[in-house]
DNA sequence: CGTATTTGACCTGCGC
DNA sequence: GCGCAGGTCAAATACG
């Protein structure tokens, strides 16, 4: 629900410049629906009260001309007036209504999608645990290609399609027309073993990319020049789904399950809180990158990074850098 | 005054 | 083992 909201806020919110956003974003998060709702109940109250003040101007201009009838004529427009601002009132109620439905519809697509998360990881955690591999990172080892596949179907499916289709489900009510939601925002989900080398080749490429929305392209060749090198972590297309694996070659290295988010707004609001725990100057990159860390509960252990991409600096790169524990 | 952000120091992993 | 770069910590500072 959180992240509909949320989903909706960023897409408006990448037609604002860089500025306090994540602030708004924090400040907005859960009351934009209703005030939207709020705003639109109060254009339409006043369009009926601007009925009624007109019609009574009439009246008071029939009274001008004065006559016995008038008080029974400015009651009959008085009563035309309230019988307009009542079929008003009840088309903002059957509106108020249908959006409702709607809501509905998305948190129980929600809260299945969380059950169905909640079984899949229970059955990876479980089938992990029979193998007892200290160095899974949320129950996955590098090594294990049937767990990273299981992995990368579970939890990118769910983020990828359900994120978008929510976005979609949102946007729809308000009748906008969304066709790639996630090309709109600009978002894209991987899963990833890391390396400082490999991150060092993903900058390269963010440098090289020319599309922002490349990251949905099933395969990266970026490895392509790597030919000659046979330890270096290798990218595995999954599923064509537009969501790639890293899965770890070196088995000593550790392994872990990145998100990348991509947006086009100073930040994304995805639904969390985050405080800012530290910068760092990255090589290669003037632009110095963030690190936040998740507050929505004490002890949460989930962080992001936030990069300036270098090709365009109002563009940011979220990564979650890892999900376990 | 409580909370968030900044920033320099420190820790860790990797390559040479 | 050493140096470098990325990531984290925590004291200082800013802000509402």
């Amino acid at each position: 629900m959180d992240i509909d909201l949320s989903l909706k806020m960023d897409a408006e919110n990448e037609e604002e410049e860089d500025g306090d956003e994540e602030r708004h974003g924090r400040e907005g998060e859960g009351n934009h629906q209703e005030s939207e709702v709020d705003r639109e109940n109060t254009h339409d109250i006043n369009e009926a009260a601007g009925g009624a003040t007109t019609t009574t101007t009439i009246g008071g201009g029939g009274g001008g001309g004065g006559g016995g009838d008038d008080s029974s004529l400015e009651l009959s427009l008085q009563e035309s007036s309230k019988t307009e601002e009542l079929s008003g009132l009840h088309m903002k109620i059957s509106r108020m209504k249908e959006e409702n439905k709607v809501l509905r519809k998305i948190v129980d697509q929600t809260m299945k999608d969380f059950h169905d998360l909640q079984i899949r990881f229970a059955a990876l955690q479980q089938n992990l645990d029979q193998k007892k591999d200290p160095q899974i990172s949320l129950g996955l080892h590098a090594n294990d290609k049937k767990a990273v596949q299981e992995v990368a179907k579970a939890i990118p499916r769910q983020f990828d399609s359900n994120y978008i289709q929510r976005h979609q489900a949102v946007a729809s009510t308000k009748g906008e027309t969304v066709g790639e939601g996630a090309d709109e925002l600009g978002l894209s989900l991987r899963l990833q073993t890391s390396s400082s080398q490999q991150e060092r080749e993903e900058d390269m490429e963010e440098n090289n990319m020319e599309d922002p929305t490349a990251l949905f392209a099933p395969a990266i060749s970026q490895n392509n020049n790597n030919n000659s090198n046979s330890n270096k972590v290798q990218r595995t297309d999954l599923g064509g789904s537009g969501i790639s694996a890293h899965g770890a070659s070196l088995a000593n290295r550790k392994a872990r399950v990145s998100v990348r988010a991509r947006c086009q707004g100073a930040t994304m609001n995805d639904g969390c809180q985050w405080r800012k725990y530290g910068q760092k100057i990255a090589k290669g990159n003037p632009c110095p990158r963030a690190y936040y860390r998740c507050t929505v509960a004490p002890g949460c252990p989930v962080r992001k990074q936030a990069r300036h991409s270098i090709r365009d600096h109002h563009r940011l790169i979220f990564i979650i850098p890892e999900l376990s524990r």
